[in-house]
DNA sequence: CGGGAGGTTGACAATCGTCAATCAGAGTGG
DNA sequence: CCACTCTGATTGACGATTGTCAACCTCCCG
């Protein structure tokens, strides 16, 4: 669980010992449910156990963006609560286990072991890569290549969370969520899986399950390339 | 210089002293010189003594997105650098300043002095922060918001730089660069800065300078606040 | 004075949004 | 087992924000 940290950076037993040590309490959050809310106070990080999780905001008028979307053994909330105040709320998409962290226990933790504190500095990172892939997805692709592209990053993530295969997934969202991570509407999102579709670059068994048939050519579709991940090992050269 | 760490944390002269005692190089480039290329190794942190940088990506098609501006005291490259590959270019838009720092160095000092690191870590999420609103800014404004929204950042951002009055500076960017940063076209950036100004929400003396006419009607126009630059001082309530 | 970068403007096109209706599937209670 | 309901998916007609193309203008600088 809090061992996807090692997926980083090398720990040794010690180090994985003190982080499953960490005082933690651990909640079950139904769907829907909120972790932290926008201005909240905050005083804890937390680890998903199970389930998803999003981070959005919400504009004048009432617009929600969604600015990340977090799965099994993403840290959540180191983000919001190092700073104090939450600048965006976290809110799980389906029902979850979380795990509550204290944040001077991870800040102490941080600096008595260099291993884990770079550890987490570059999960840190790693999420800032992929928004700042997000900012461009959303800034200069046409909804056919931003949608292409989101699904080829939750591939390549949810097989690294151990959730699925490349090429054959279970979304964890609904089309309105889709139009939320793309700044598109719901309308537009529809119409475009279903141009996906037809082009044979994905299949759906039911709304949800979604499958790549050829995954070079959505990658080519999405001008995916998953540098910004900056996983270990490289994307699957797989059709 | 390196001192704008102190904003963020409270550091003793040790602490400081030990900042400005990193190994560096300074550098001076020129008007759209690189510091990183996509996809280049990094070795080295850095540090905008004084300029404008940009980090950006290219998508396919060759459009460009810039992901973040950056301005004098600025640490520019710990995102790239402690990652190994960088997944974005970074460019000076003025002749400018720049100290590198090995990245190694970096690391060192983090670890040997908490305070620098919780400063350097604060930085990093704040940055982060900065991001999410610009998914926010870009997937969910439309284009007169989203300048409205950019002006704002960048007059609380300017003055707390001390590179201008929070309603009068010098903008730093041609119209292009605000339509790489906002996802829009630099026609249609030109077409609704002159709308705010026709509102009478901005003046240009020059087509560089702008001048806010009245602040709490732009971050309206904008809806902007400023929370997500996590300041300490609040935004100004003037007029 | 010439060249170039950047700013401005207009006419037109297109992607994407809005509104609104309908449909499909899951869970619930009778 | 069958309404009933609710959420989410789908579809069509229409409108509008934003993009494209292209021309021209205005500085600034050597």
């Amino acid at each position: 669980m809090v061992r996807k940290l090692a997926y980083w950076v090398e720990l040794d037993a010690a180090d994985e010992e003190a982080l499953l040590n960490l005082p933690h309490r651990t909640k079950n959050l139904e769907r829907h449910g909120y972790i932290v809310r926008e201005r909240e106070q905050t005083t804890h990080s937390c680890v998903l156990l199970s389930g998803f999780a999003i981070r959005h905001k919400i504009v004048a008028g009432g617009a929600r963006q969604i600015v990340a979307v977090h799965m099994k053994g993403d840290i959540v909330d180191l983000q919001n609560s190092f700073l104090g105040v939450a600048d965006h709320s976290v809110q799980v998409l389906t029902d979850s286990e979380v795990a509550f962290i204290p944040r001077e226990a991870v800040k102490t933790l941080a600096f008595e072991r260099p291993n884990v504190g770079v550890a987490m500095w570059y999960d840190t990172l790693v999420d800032g890569s992929v928004f700042r892939e997000w900012i461009a997805n959303i800034g200069r692709r046409d909804a056919h290549a931003r949608i292409a592209h989101l699904l080829c990053e939750f591939s390549l993530r949810l097989k690294v969370a151990g959730l699925g295969e490349a090429t054959e997934y279970e979304l964890p969202m609904t089309q309105e969520q889709i139009a939320d991570c793309t700044g598109l509407t719901p309308v537009h999102v529809n119409r475009t899986l279903k141009a996906l579709e037809a082009e044979n670059l994905i299949t759906r068994r039911t709304s949800r399950s979604i499958t790549i048939g050829d995954w070079r050519k959505l990658a080519e579709a999405g001008d995916f390339d998953s540098n910004y991940l900056h996983l270990r090992a490289q994307e699957p050269a797989l059709g």
